[in-house]
This record gives C-alpha cells, sequence and structure tokens, in this order.
DNA sequence: ATCGAATTGTTTGATTATCAAACTATTTGG
DNA sequence: CCAAATAGTTTGATAATCAAACAATTCGAT
C-alpha cells in the first residue's frame, strides 16, 4: 500500500510540472500573437467546437454569461466573431468566427500541432500511441 | 507523412481534452474551498517548493512584482503566508506559509493526490508506471 | 389560448487582477 | 566611494470578472 502512495505522488509530481509546463507555453504562443489570452481561449472554443450561442459559450470558457457579453463584444469589435440571431429562439443569438477570426484559430492550431510533433518525435511513434490510448482513457474517466 | 499527421492531430486533441479536464477540476476544488484560484495558485507554489523571495514567486506565478506584493499582501491579510526579511540582502523579503497556509496547501495536496489514485487506478499499474515515463520524457524535453 | 414561470442575453455597479512606470532602499562592481 | 543594478512597493490606468437586476422571448400547465 505504501507502494502504491508512492506511485500516486509521483503520478502527481509529474501530472502537475506537465501541467506548469503546458500553461506557460500556451501563454507565450497566445503572447507572441498580439491577442489577449481570454480573447484567444474564446476563439479556440469557437474553432474548435464550431458555432454556438451565448450560454453554451460561457458555459465552455468557465466565466458568467454576462462576463461573455463583454468578451463577444469585444470579438467583434476586433472583427474576430459576429452575432447572428437564432432561427428558432429569438432570444438567442449565434456566435461564429468571421474569416479573420477563423485565420486566428487556425495559426494558433498550428502552433498546437507544432507542439504535438515536437512531443510526438521525442516520444517516438510507439510511445506516442500508447500516450494517445492512456490519454484517452483518463479523459473518458475523469 | 499523412500518417504522422494524422498521430498529431490525435495526440493534440488529447492533450486539449485533458488540459481543459484538469483545469476545470483544479478550479472546482479550489473553489470547494473558499480560495480565490491565484491565491490558491500562490499557496500551491509556496507549499511546493517552499520559502522563497518576491521576485522568485512573481517569476513563478508569471505575473509581475508588483502584482505579487498585492497577493502577498492578500494572503498576509488572511493569515496563510508572512514576509521575513532576507539575512544577508536587505531589500528583499522571503515569503513562507503560516501554519494555516500550509495546512490549506496540505488539503489542496490531498485533493491531487485522490485525483492522481483514481487516474492510477483507471490505467492500473503497468499503464501507471508507463504514463509517469512518458511525462518525464516530455517534462525533460518540452 | 393564456398567463405565470423559466430561459437567454444584456446592463449595471462593484470588486479584483493586472501591468507599466515611477519610486525607495539596498547592494554591487569598477 | 559612487554609479549602476537590483528587490520590492506604490501609483494610475485598464481589463476581467461576478452577482443581481433587467428586458425580451419561449414554454408549460391548465
Amino acid at each position: 500500500m505504501e507502494e502504491k502512495d508512492h506511485l500516486r505522488e509521483e503520478l502527481n509530481e509529474k501530472l502537475v510540472e506537465f501541467f506548469d509546463r503546458f500553461t506557460s507555453w500556451e501563454s507565450s504562443v497566445i503572447e507572441s500573437g498580439n491577442m489577449k489570452i481570454s480573447d484567444a481561449h474564446a476563439i479556440e472554443i469557437l474553432g474548435h467546437h464550431g458555432r454556438m450561442n451565448m450560454k453554451e459559450l460561457a458555459c465552455r470558457l468557465g466565466i458568467t454569461t454576462g462576463t461573455t457579453t463583454m468578451a463577444v463584444d469585444r470579438l467583434e469589435r476586433g472583427g474576430f466573431a459576429r452575432r447572428v440571431r437564432a432561427e428558432h429562439d429569438r432570444r438567442s443569438y449565434i456566435i461564429e468566427l468571421t474569416e479573420e477570426g477563423t485565420l486566428a484559430y487556425e495559426e494558433h492550431h498550428r502552433h498546437h500541432l507544432n507542439l504535438a510533433g515536437e512531443i510526438a518525435s521525442v516520444l517516438g511513434e510507439d510511445d506516442t500511441r500508447t500516450f494517445i490510448e492512456i490519454l484517452q482513457k483518463i479523459n473518458e474517466h475523469i
């Protein structure tokens, strides 16, 4: 049982360090573009999951709808996104990326793929596949 | 080469999802205590790496020293940390956790170990070891 | 069909986090 | 010994956030 505790400690240690490194990598990538972190996060979500209404965007961003209103105002002012009235519910808006917003998303996505590529080349093909399977299992259960 | 691209895409996909889940797990743990995220982050760093001066803390938090001054003021007011004059440099303060701060850190650390334990039990012992090795390799190279 | 309750998004008012730049006190190096 | 560098604080401005009140619309029970 002491053995299991040790494994747990070690896993936590590596996870926290990994998380820290990933976080600061993400910040530096975003700041190297001329984009604020919060805007970049919204663009990332819209690019990844596609158009959605304010409520869903707020939920995915983990902020209130009020704050999301401000964020989307900013994105519209910057030319990255637009509000479109929802067809079947006139209370609701669908937020979608403009062409410029899509370009910004693709630029960001390229950075992500570069990182993934670097990781894959460090691990080699077999370990990369194993890593993907492990992450998949964790994502399903956590 | 198309094969490699696909692997990269898949790895990125899983990494981003994992990162998202870990982030919202962390937020919910912190908010379940009555702690602000930024304070919790400082306490985590002080608990993990031990006492350090303002500059190092600022650097590890990824914020300016000015902002760190405010953060440490808050921690002192809340009874979680204290400033101690550095022995050999009277410009400098060493920031350390109080007993209450240490308890808060240990509480947070327990949550982390629980998550690590959950992950370990989902993966089983062999995959957990593999996962740790992989994370280790990535942390060394990224 | 209608009306009260629920839902969607916005506004408002307050608070907090943040930065850059100016500042103070101290140390360091030539 | 003094100029430059360094550690931390203060200041003034801005951005991000929340909770609560609000308006417009939809839903559901009767």
